[in-house]
DNA sequence: ATTTATTATTCCATACAAGGAATATTCAGA
DNA sequence: TCTGAATATTCCTTGTATGGAATAATAAAT
């Protein structure tokens, strides 16, 4: 699983870019529009986004559409898969070691 | 969706922590000794997974036993969920913003 | 009570991320 | 060619995260 996914989306207000390009593509003008912010930052956070692959731009005259990238998420959603399996089993298998250890400690 | 779960797993020793609970509970040491990590950095590490809710201890003698949370991860999984129905639908709809866009032009 | 093992915490130094403000760049249109 | 709109970049400052090293805290064992 690429950390880069994860660093762009632990900060609020990218998880929030991404969460509206859900809706469909936007220029930056109407992202930072919509999400209040300056548009500066708006294109530095858009920045980070694109390097870590999560956006992709087209530019159309004056105007760069960003939209979703879906392979990242895809990504993570495949490491989830390893996870999902052991929800159903049981994922605190804390009971299971504590016999364990116990067992370690009757042995000595 | 919690910002913190991400800002957690955005550190490659973290996720390599996140990975190896996935096999089952373990001490800190066991943990440090696997990663080749050392102690401190470990408990740091711990401790933030722990602030995230990505993980729990359990005290036994002097060890500390460290297992896997579900509930972050499951929230991470329904967020994806929105994502997953992109996916099958398109999630590139470039197309049509630009065609919106070409429409908007013609009308000027 | 003292020692030993295990884990947590603190201090420090460094590196990195983020916002604000200003400026540069690019493109279309008059 | 000049202007204006849209976007990117730079500079600066501040806050925060990280690792290393040392130390503290806790619990078991002798």
């Amino acid at each position: 699983m690429n950390v880069q996914t994860f660093s762009a989306l632990a900060e609020s207000n990218r998880l929030d870019i991404v969460d509206l390009l859900l809706d469909g593509p936007l220029s930056v003008g109407e992202i930072a529009q919509k999400l209040e912010l300056n548009q500066p930052q708006t294109s530095k956070h858009l920045r980070v986004l694109s390097n870590a692959g999560l956006v992709e731009v087209h530019q159309v005259a004056n105007r760069r559409i960003y939209n979703l990238r879906p392979e990242p998420l895809q990504e993570l959603d495949k490491w989830l898969d390893s996870y999902r399996r052991i929800w159903e089993a049981r994922m605190d298998r804390l009971d299971d070691y504590l016999n364990v250890l116990q067992g370690k400690k009757t042995l000595n």
